[in-house]
DNA sequence: GTGAGTACTTACCTAAAGGTAAGCGGTTAC
DNA sequence: GTAACCGCTTACCTTTAGGTAAGTACTCAC
């Protein structure tokens, strides 16, 4: 096989530029919860039990663990309310409302997985 | 606090069901190495050393165990070239291309973060 | 004071991810 | 023959993620 090499291509850069972007931003966002807990939390402020409710599976100790990562990462804002008995709500911050576009797509690119799955279980049966 | 419910609006089964989304994408998506393989692939077709030199850091235990795991989730394909000696292809199928937004999004967010977290380094020091 | 709800924490454990290092079967170059 | 390159595999080990179950400190309702 004959590789052609062509350092004046300027693809070459880019394509490493972007894998590194993919990378670091797989980084801050890994992990089975932390995107939904994210989306979660941008399509309405939630307290934690709600938190726990919504993400069905999540156990408390993860729950815990996420939200302050979340919240070190500037994710999220842990409001505490001094009413009685305190109330604790968790919000997105604007920072997460960074990531709309990557939610959104990965909400329609989810989508369409399902999809392509369900089909390939029916041909299988 | 009160809570206001409000069965009649359509958002919380639409919450509902793009948190579902996400989640599955990233049932298929997880790990350190999956998307930033897929995008290497979908960038250009390469043997599976070119590969290694380019994610640096992931091992060949690894790259060979994410290869498997993405051809048979139909990602990629793996072309056997009888030349003397063989030459193993491995190149991006269609279905992968269909990521091309998530990874074209997780690109651009990435870099911007990667430029935030910059900042708030210099903050600091 | 008993029970329930809120927001967690703690201790313990398992499974999976992922890394290291070596090897292997083939080919090719010297 | 021997060294080197390709495309892996294997054995071994460490780290991490993540789950279970119980407990805690507080408040409130009854």
């Amino acid at each position: 096989m004959k590789i052609i090499k062509n350092e004046l291509l300027p693809s070459r850069a880019e394509c490493a530029g972007s894998l590194k972007n993919v990378l670091d931003a797989l980084y801050v966002l890994n992990g089975k919860w932390k995107l939904a807990l994210i989306l979660s939390l941008v399509q309405s402020s939630k307290r934690f039990n709600e938190i726990q409710q919504e993400l069905t599976g999540i156990s408390s100790k993860v729950l815990a663990k996420e939200l302050k990562d979340l919240e070190f990462n500037d994710f999220i804002k842990r409001n505490v309310y001094p009413s009685t008995p305190v109330s604790i709500i968790y919000e997105a911050t604007e920072y997460s409302r960074t990531l709309k576009n990557v939610l959104a797509e990965l909400n329609t690119w989810g989508e369409q997985h399902r999809e392509k799955i369900k089909q390939s279980m029916r041909r299988q049966s």
